[in-house]
DNA sequence: TTTTAGCACTCGGCAAACGAGAGTGCTAAC
DNA sequence: GTTAGCACTCTCGTTTGCCGAGTGCTAAAA
């Protein structure tokens, strides 16, 4: 499937791909042999694109067009073709940095890295939050408002904080938030969040419910409300730059931009394709590689941020398949480090 | 200006609107002639609608076109031709609102809510924040989450909860924070947060350093954060249903779908927006009559949430000028009830 | 055997031309 | 004051024809 092109072949391929992203259109045998000093003729580019067409790697809209490169002509160059350039990004990586040190709250800092690079690369970001799973309780606290309300407030070790407020039939004793708080203490903060399963809270209800005579209410609230922030399909997702799409011409046409635009409206929909990305790296999706069937014209470039070396959160660009991988890939590269930096140094 | 118009001309104005209002075109002589039984010819028509153009509540798009209605026309229309529908709605409100009774986050019923009126009338939906100037502080508290770091929480009585995580140099005794928080709880809470200027902060500052030999950082941090999330302009504005403009036909037309996107897609914008209403019921705005130089072709219909009494927010929806006012009017003014009721509920 | 020049052919896109349809304004009759 | 009739206007969709870019093939050149 993935045959090994002699050196001609590449550099056509490749010339034919760098001259598509600038273009957006089809590109003919001439303006090859113009702009790119392939020292052979029009003609024989004609011969080696028939070839490389049968091989799959270009695409002929209609016969009498230029060619355009394939989803599989693009991975070969994204695979094959690009040497990653790399720059020094020490310097730019700590500018951002102490541009965006300010920030202390990790909804904030994540949806100014989204900012951030979707300014960076023209396309539309995606970040998604530290996820739940892999990070630790760091804190859990119940906070008395009023006679019958209180104030839930947990912190995880990635810096998340969750807050809820519950509301109680019942008034609730200073000692009893007291020691309820200790309680929680105990048994929660340091766990991992994964491990606060069903079965381990409703081992907590028993044993509370055996030693204080709290209503099953509190606890059912608190349990919602805790169970419900950590569950794994609630990871949110946000959007960057929803508005550059419009800048691409392959979405000059009404109907597909609609379809992009009623995707990226519907959160599912995000955190499907964010979660759709499985490696731990930097990884990239091409057009049919994508399992989201409607964004199969699309390319996807994410990668995993880390915190204290743990996996917890994508970020990445969507855009066209005829998309400016070698920028796009650095900018995701260095935005995804600063994005972990940063919430590690928010989070303490 | 707003001469009043005699019976027939009102009943070929309206006819007008409201066929224009399904057809999204230009209406002619004819075909009104046809569909409404006005009992008079199609040339009598057209005379008044000669008339009507002339007094500037219709438009002709070009000579031999049907007649538009302009911004003037809806004007009268909303003033004085809808009746507004004075439905039983309390079914609806109760329904509605036991629906959404786990909500318990602000932020979660707003977002909802926003979703939810941009479902029931088709166009996107708007809504700000409770603005925190009229609201009161109702708790403070510093938590400590590490050695040198702090959580700071503030919640409002309109159930708005923030929180911060403060990063210090010094490590912070449990003392020293249980005196704080004593201290802040005494100076701060069941205050105006429109009280809450720098010079009372600035008073406090002083005072504390006087009083703890608290490092100036904590109280810089703590004040910056503090200020920050209660300034006047950080009302944050949540979007429903952006993608319900898509079906606008118009807004087919490219460029004017993008400028539109343009606009929801910067925070400033919105905010610019729904704050440009200023009025304390139900408002509309009609195509010029917005400030917003970009929406100047659409119309805008809010109104103000209120919790317990206090006029604290706004909701709305927005759309092209030929908007279907007698539905949006009425589910905003539902929606909105239900709003300030939620979180009323919400926050005790 | 590989490369190239030449040539006929194909197709999309654009502009001009055209007719149909919907609508108007005006005039004159009712 | 109302209406019928008519000439006129303008948009819109369709058709037509043409240009340009590009291809594939063949035959000649290297």
């Amino acid at each position: 499937m993935v045959e090994e092109l002699d050196q001609r072949k590449r550099r056509i391929l490749q010339a034919i791909i760098q001259e598509h992203i600038i273009s957006a259109s089809p590109i003919g045998s001439r303006t090859l042999a113009k702009k790119y000093s392939l020292d052979v003729s029009p003609a024989t580019i004609r011969n080696e694109m028939a070839d490389l067409e049968d091989m799959g790697y270009l695409e002929q809209p209609h016969t009498s067009a230029g060619r355009v490169p394939s989803d599989k002509g693009y991975r070969y160059y994204v695979d094959k073709l690009l040497r990653r350039e790399e720059q020094d990004v020490n310097g730019i990586v700590k500018n951002i940095e102490e541009l965006y040190q300010n920030l202390q709250n990790v909804q904030d800092i994540i949806s100014n890295m989204a900012k951030m690079l979707s300014n960076m690369t023209h396309y539309t970001a995606l970040v998604s939050e530290p996820k739940s799973q892999v990070s630790r309780l760091k804190k859990v606290e119940l906070m008395q408002l009023e006679d019958n309300s209180l104030l839930l407030v947990f912190v995880t070790d990635t810096g998340m904080v969750n807050n809820k407020i519950i509301n109680l039939g019942q008034n609730l004793s200073l000692r009893k938030i007291s020691y309820l708080n200790k309680y929680l203490s105990d048994k929660l903060e340091n766990k991992l969040l994964a491990d606060l399963d069903v079965d381990y809270l409703n081992s907590l209800e028993k044993e509370l419910l055996s030693r204080l005579d709290l209503s099953l209410e509190l606890f059912n609230q608190f349990y919602n409300e805790f169970e419900g922030a950590f569950e794994p399909g609630s990871v949110k997702v946000y959007l960057g730059g929803t508005s550059y799409i419009l800048e691409q011409p392959e979405f000059n046409d009404l109907k597909r931009l609609k379809k992009m635009l009623k995707v990226l409206d519907q959160e599912e929909m995000l955190s499907k394709i964010i979660n759709s990305i499985s490696g731990s790296g930097l990884e990239i999706k091409i057009g049919q590689e994508n399992d989201v069937e409607d964004i199969k014209n699309c390319s996807l470039v994410v990668a995993t941020y880390y915190i204290s070396n743990r996996a917890v959160g994508k970020i990445g660009v969507i855009g066209p398949t005829r998309m400016e991988y070698p920028r796009v890939i650095s900018s995701v590269d260095i935005i995804s480090d600063i994005l972990g930096n940063l919430i590690s140094k928010a989070s303490g």
